[in-house]
DNA sequence: CGGGACCTTGAAACACCTCAAATATGGTGG
DNA sequence: CCACCATATTTGAGGTGTTTCAAGGTCCCG
């Protein structure tokens, strides 16, 4: 494939510090995907056969149970790397968000380049860590945090991804149902709780998916609470 | 070191599949150290100078918070692998249950064995994967089930260490605070919903720390549910 | 046998959930 | 471009599970 890999500024990804061959031998092994919105990349417990890397879009990933209850990994955003595992199956199923271009590579060819790639190996170490890191975040969340520190927590997460920026508005492309998956709350908690952060002053609401931070010390007591 | 290494008997250790010969390579590297009950192998932000299998004793993972808030990540037995990470500091910190014994071996030399152990490399991964579906369990736990389902589900992984055996009893090692700790819960609520299961006949309690499983389908039902 | 730490139990408060209804939003076809 | 519709979100009222605060009981170890 030809197109050029999403970069973003400080972000790790796979193609961190690749030579302009090494590159090119990832490139030789991978095609571009496009997804409608709201559609299934693969499903909890499907052979794993390929890695992802997000170019465009936004994903959730997923872990549903028998009884219907869904619990929210992570939201994916460019430059995400997803899908790595090293077991035969999947252990969790990716939705997108909004329509998504993805760049995809058989996943057993992948593990045999980053085998030979020192600098490719050494990413994959890296976005390994970083996932557990992010897991672990959630757990102590979902075991210590109240509902407004689980808010704060998320719109926290959503705003790092972005520049160290200003108080800018953060574009939310998950329903309220995906927050209160994420954060192992109800619907009705989460919008409550939005409502009592704008009531506070902390955020202010432009829609129902325009977040607007207006104190971000507070943002971040909250986010970091415990 | 000399001493034999702890080997489950179906479990996945580091030392799984080795040769003599590349056993005794990370023979070379170990050393055996003791712990007392009650003790920190390592702090949360100290530099990950080591990665330890548990050779015998219980320890539990912790991350702690400014405010006193703390998450248990995972309680580790005998066979365990722990501490390993590409990052340059503990992202937890590691206390023992009870007295205990681990092999210790210098992180950076490890790294450089598993690079060219291709069985070494391939079971480090296995763990690594294993420790991630781990902690993708507890974020559904904590964010989905309810109290008495979260006891169970710490039953249910405490009895899965130990063969498919029959209604053995579980020995806690740890204190009604660290499972609280661990499953997101107080400590009341998990003495209360003890009391509750004991009631329901799903488990006997003998003492507070020796618990008999009475009702195994239920308690896998509770433990899976969701 | 005594003392401290741990565990259990009770009662009341509270955060979050459930059920229900009203309102807002965003996409679509006319 | 607007009106309409389906869907998503908000808000209200009441219920429930978990927490908090407090007291009593149990266990273990010296």
């Amino acid at each position: 494939m030809n197109k050029p890999h999403h970069r973003g500024k400080s972000q790790l990804t796979i193609f961190n510090g690749l030579s302009e061959d090494e590159t090119r031998q990832l490139d030789k092994l991978s095609s571009l995907i496009s997804l409608e919105s709201h559609s299934y990349l693969f499903h909890q417990h499907s052979p794993a056969n390929a890695v992802y890397m997000i170019e465009d879009g936004a994903l959730m990933i997923e872990r549903s149970a028998a009884n219907g209850k869904r619990q929210i990994l992570a939201f994916v955003h460019p430059g995400n790397f997803i899908g790595f595992t090293h077991n035969e199956y999947y252990e969790f199923s990716v939705q997108t968000l909004t329509a998504a271009k993805l760049t995809k590579i058989p996943r057993r060819q992948f593990i045999e380049l980053s085998d030979v790639i020192p600098q490719l190996k050494h990413n994959v170490r890296q976005i390994s860590s970083n996932v557990l890191a992010h897991t672990m975040d959630q757990v102590f969340a979902l075991g210590q945090k109240k509902a407004n520190e689980r808010v704060c927590f998320l719109l926290h997460q959503l705003l790092q991804r972005k520049g160290e920026g200003s108080t800018e508005n953060i574009d939310l492309v998950m329903t309220r149902q995906d927050i209160a998956d994420y954060l192992g709350l109800t619907i009705e908690t989460v919008s409550r709780t939005f409502a009592k952060l704008k009531k506070d002053g902390i955020i202010d609401i432009h829609f129902a998916h325009v977040i607007e931070i207006l104190d971000m010390q507070q943002l971040r007591a909250f986010a970091l609470a415990t």
